[in-house]
DNA sequence: ACCTGAACACCGTTCAAGT
DNA sequence: ACCTGAACACCGTTCAAGT
């Protein structure tokens, strides 16, 4: 029974999950999934959309509950991708890349720009300014992992970041209209 | 007459400016310093290590002229170091992991804190989002470049997530002295 | 002290040829 | 339609041996 596009990409998100993106190559990929790397070329066009997909993947499973107040939801937002990205190595370099290249690439991006549009003049740079926060956040951890250096108050550092970066959004004169 | 390590680290800089990440090769660097590639281990330890200190070399020609107000300081370095960074291809990647590997890798950030401090309560988290968000844009914006996607209005989307970040800091609570 | 030569264990991608 | 086999042009790093 062949190979699917999706057994490709599920194959390539656990690696990731479990190695790295150091070792997340296509022959190490195509070893696991007991084929030739050439097959792998079959299935996805390049190892570049294959991360892009990737990066799709791993904020495919963030949900969050609404809780009526545009405000709370984009922390509760903010720190889901946060608490997705952070266990997967290099996560914040291949989600970012996503991002980069396409910022529909996760209904997540999509959310929080609707969430932030309800708050802020210009939703764009406000959401922007929350994304490379949140993934600055998880890459400095990230790299610091990497390298063995200590990663203790990461988190208290990310939400202070992120209430300062919540403060000016809110701060900011309001969009014309609260629900049209 | 011998190789130095700066040769080596000035030929890397050059090689990252011309060509970018995929072609900083230990190889290729040694190829274009005419010596085998294991000559370049007497002088640097790693290519980890050895990107982090192009990373410093890249912002280590940042000045500004200082204003008296801090916020305008802070604004001049933001745009400095976007200035810097953003001709260097994939120099956003370097420079985001000299600072997460080492924050005093380079004098700028060390500068930044500084000014940042003497506007906000907690000047690290402050800090932390600045330097997010000038890389983060950097890095959006260089990742597009790299896969051909058009970046009309990044320059704008920039100033106003400079912008956002600023009104957030000086909105916060002084510090105790101002010149203490 | 500084470098060469040679090796080790890898890469991403392409493509004719097979089934 | 889907994959193999084999090739092409590369990687980072180590280390005995040379000067």
């Amino acid at each position: 029974m062949a190979l699917t596009h999706d057994e490709v990409i599920d194959a390539a998100v656990e690696l990731l999950r479990t190695h790295g993106l150091a070792d997340l190559t296509m022959r190490r990929l195509a070893r696991e999934l007991q084929v030739q790397p050439g097959a792998l070329y079959w299935h996805v066009d390049n190892k570049q959309t294959l991360l892009v997909q990737v990066a799709g993947r791993v904020l495919s499973e963030i949900t969050i509950r609404g809780s009526g107040s545009p405000v709370t939801d984009i922390r509760r937002l903010a720190k889901a991708i946060r608490a997705a990205v952070l266990p997967v190595p290099d996560g914040s370099d291949v989600v970012a890349l996503g991002y980069a290249l396409d910022p529909d690439s996760s209904p997540v991006f999509g959310q929080l720009r609707r969430l932030v549009g309800e708050l802020a003049a210009d939703p764009g740079a406000a959401t922007d300014l929350l994304v490379h926060h949140v993934l600055g956040s998880v890459g400095d951890e990230q790299n610091r992992r990497l390298a063995d250096l200590p990663t203790r108050g990461a988190a208290a550092a990310f939400d202070h970041g992120l209430e300062l970066a919540l403060a000016a959004i809110t701060a900011t004169p309001q969009p014309r209209s609260a629900h049209g």
